[in-house]
DNA sequence: TTGAAAGCGCTAACAT
DNA sequence: ATGTTAGCGCTTTCAA
């Protein structure tokens, strides 16, 4: 594949390979005469020379590249983030590898061995349980580690995450303007940050409002899906308090609460207000239209890909972590309480 | 990071580095005497041993790595793709890097250049346009590439893709069976194989069926988008034939459509029913439920996956290509016509 | 400003 | 069955 090397380039434009190497490398082209050099350029140019990354990675002991963790890239979630890693990525000439791991441990022990002898520079990982030995290890090991959308618990991971107490507080603060005054959470699993952070700020936002806050206002749902939710939902309907409006952990929740609630011949919003998280695509293509707290995925690849280049670039500095602000996108899901 | 080397392993186990790489590799590893192969291994256990990949990529001209050339992958047709393609892959210890070109031929161009840089042993690209001089290109310099989804133009390119003519011969038979007539077709852009082939099936359906085949019943939308469709749709409605149904060249485009029923008045299914292309995930969840060729996204990934390990294996070979079947997932968009 | 030489960590002839 | 040697393509001291 990569066919010409440096030597044939030198020996084209009558150089020593060392001196084809300075001319062709940024940092130090200064070194070399600009004749000397644009002679390598042309030979470069001429031979199509590509340069191996792979020789050079084994010299400089850098790849250019660094690891990405996924539990599933199907989850409609994590496509902005790795698009927004890899546009900041690409601007420096660094390149990603995507893991999936299905959030089994072994799999992503596999991945973090895998990648290290691929010399990867750093990782960003999304699979962060709150308490991930494999991922603390990692960060303790002096490798730079960004975590996305979700922490771990111990407080010397740099992460960038939404501020998810701020999107609960705007979503039970919008059903209270409407009017409601009795509500419900579908809390996502809580081993994971999101769960935690979200459902902490529900009890939270209750309390604030001076709201009924009984224990069973609030369901864990098994996993964040449809079907997670409608099982926390169905136990709502079934043996829970009076309620008009419904915080899910997240768009699936919601999605699986919907279910329910057809299923019992209840109409969203007419009967049940339903808000949900993430603002995912197409989401205000269902029926209907869900109001979700929008959390910026794109923004947070973006940062967390500037935050790793930052720790690579300076070690020695302590790293940041970043809390993005959510906003609410309106939708018809949610409407004034009946009666 | 992967500080520990073959060095540092062969001389803890008491050998030389030679025979500590046979012990350590599965092809060789019968080269070595049982006893101190199982010494190597407790080394290597001991020490925390991390193969250096770039060493031996170096040495091997070989990566256990493919490059991936994707348009978009927040595209929810791509995520089941990327990750059939990367099941596959892990399991012969290969990994891939993944690119997103936005269909600029520069982009593209720039990740071929950087991936054949990083010595990957072949490509798989979803970005292919019916003609297209750098996928024409790199299939003619040897290197291994499958194209997914879409083909280009010259027959010599292997690809796994969607049967679009028997997709669009379900859907145009199943409306026919509800009892409609007169049908329409919001054709993708044709630059793309699949614009072209599912065009041509319709047209060939009509014609089986003995259908009407004014070519005011097809029109071009200009993106494989919403509003691709919605524009296409207008169309139709404001200067198109009388129509009971139409078929989508994508789920977006039917969506785009949707829009602009409502906008005139007009209720899916009731008074137009409406097919998709893709059967995308959530697309179950929008108003009404879109009815939809299923394409085996997945499938096509682990397809391609093991095709291009194929060529890796057996350069010699003749590459194959593979059309999938689709299936109809019937759904609510679709009912008998009205009257 | 350029060349010479060494070496990153590994594997694959070749030799023993 | 194991050791010796050379070298993959590049960068980087060091010397000139």
């Amino acid at each position: 594949m990569g066919r010409v090397t440096l030597k044939e380039v030198a020996e084209h434009a009558g150089v020593h390979p060392a001196t084809a190497s300075r001319a062709l490398n940024a940092a130090t082209r200064g070194l070399v005469n600009p004749q000397t050099a644009e002679r390598v350029d042309q030979a470069a140019q001429h031979l199509g020379y590509i340069p191996n990354s792979i020789a050079r990675s084994l010299k400089t002991a850098r790849s250019a590249s660094i690891g990405l963790l996924l539990p599933d890239l199907t989850n409609p979630l994590f496509p902005p983030i790795v698009r927004g890693i890899e546009d900041v990525l690409r601007t420096v000439g660094y390149n990603a590898w995507i893991v999936n791991t299905d959030n089994e441990p072994e799999r992503e022990a596999d991945a973090i061995a895998s990648f290290r002898g691929r010399n990867v520079e750093g990782f960003v990982a999304a699979t962060a349980r709150l308490r991930d030995p494999l991922l603390e290890e990692l960060a303790e090991s002096g490798t730079p580690l960004v975590l996305v959308n979700r922490r771990v618990d111990s407080p010397n991971v740099p992460s960038v995450t939404v501020d998810d107490k701020a999107g609960v507080m705007m979503a039970v603060r919008h059903l209270f303007e409407l009017g409601h005054r009795e509500l419900v959470h579908l809390a996502g699993p809580q081993d994971l940050s999101t769960g935690v952070a979200r459902l902490q700020a529900f009890r939270q936002a209750l309390e604030d409002l001076g709201l009924p806050a009984e224990p069973e206002r609030i369901v864990e749902a098994a996993s964040w899906s449809a079907t997670g939710g409608a099982d926390a939902m169905e136990t709502v309907v079934e043996s829970g308090p009076s309620y008009t409006a419904v915080v899910a952990g997240n768009d699936l929740i919601a999605l699986g609460c919907y279910d329910i609630l057809a299923r019992h011949g209840l109409r969203c919003p007419d009967d049940v207000s339903v808000v949900g998280f993430n603002d995912m695509s197409f989401i205000d293509r269902v029926a209907p239209p869900l109001t979700s707290v929008r959390v910026p995925h794109y923004e947070i690849g973006t940062e967390a890909a500037r935050l790793l280049l930052e720790a690579l670039e300076h070690p020695d500095r302590h790293p940041r972590s970043l809390v993005l602000p959510p906003t609410l996108s309106v939708r018809r899901s949610t409407a004034p309480p009946p009666g």
